[in-house]
DNA sequence: AAGGAATATTCCTGTCAAGGAATATATTTG
DNA sequence: CAAATATATTCCTTGACAGGAATATTCCTT
């Protein structure tokens, strides 16, 4: 029951990809922001900064809030559970070059001390 | 000392946004391949193989070995570190169970005191 | 109701990237 | 050396997407 093959959605990925998406992503890390919060902080004008939080929003990045006249954006965890699991199925792969590593430091050590 | 930023590389998450270059890291998850063989195993026409295995071995995605005539390419575990560390500066915001509680609590104090 | 603030949408334009086809560049084999 | 195999590169065309500017929409305030 624990071979199920996960998918990562690859529009996750280049939603992200945009670097003033990922400085919003990054940005929201802190907290929930309104969208005149988020174009200040990043330097975007209005309209760029909405287009963005709506891409994000597509992709199920951010969640929005309505606050009378604002709109507050703030981050889902979903993706990030996805994209955490996909990297688990990498592990064997990461932990591969440890061992590699691993044992070329042991040489370097050897060296040394002969 | 374990304040460092962690930026993640965009352009690695838009090498690994388009999907047939997803395709080809999913294969070589199992093991190293040829061109050859990743182009037959995706159904890719060789340049097209050719073209995706240079844009991922320039965000050193994956690694070349030559052999003779052959170009074995296989998969290179810093990227995917990275994105793991990346994620891991999320972790808070994938305890989804803290935002829920937290909604929860406001409401209920809104309830007590209203 | 009117004006203003916050946000979303539309239209236009330029750029970039992917696929197709052809060709170039090794490298092996006969 | 010639033919064959494996891979890389170039040129071209097309589609997607991001930014700019203007405008629409919604909500608050007075």
């Amino acid at each position: 029951m624990s071979g199920k093959r996960l998918e990562l959605d690859t529009t996750t990925l280049s939603a992200l990809a945009e670097p003033n998406r990922m400085h919003i992503v990054e940005l929201l890390r802190e907290g929930p922001l309104t969208v005149g919060e988020i174009a200040d902080r990043l330097g975007l004008r209005q309209p760029q900064a909405s287009k963005h939080l709506k891409v994000l929003s597509e992709h199920g990045i951010v969640e929005v809030q309505a606050d009378a006249n604002r709109r507050i954006y703030r981050l889902r965890p979903e993706p990030f559970q996805a994209m955490t699991s996909w990297l688990d199925s990498f592990r064997h792969i990461m932990e591969e070059r440890f061992d590699k590593l691993d044992a070329y430091l042991r040489e370097l050590q050897n060296k040394e001390q002969g």
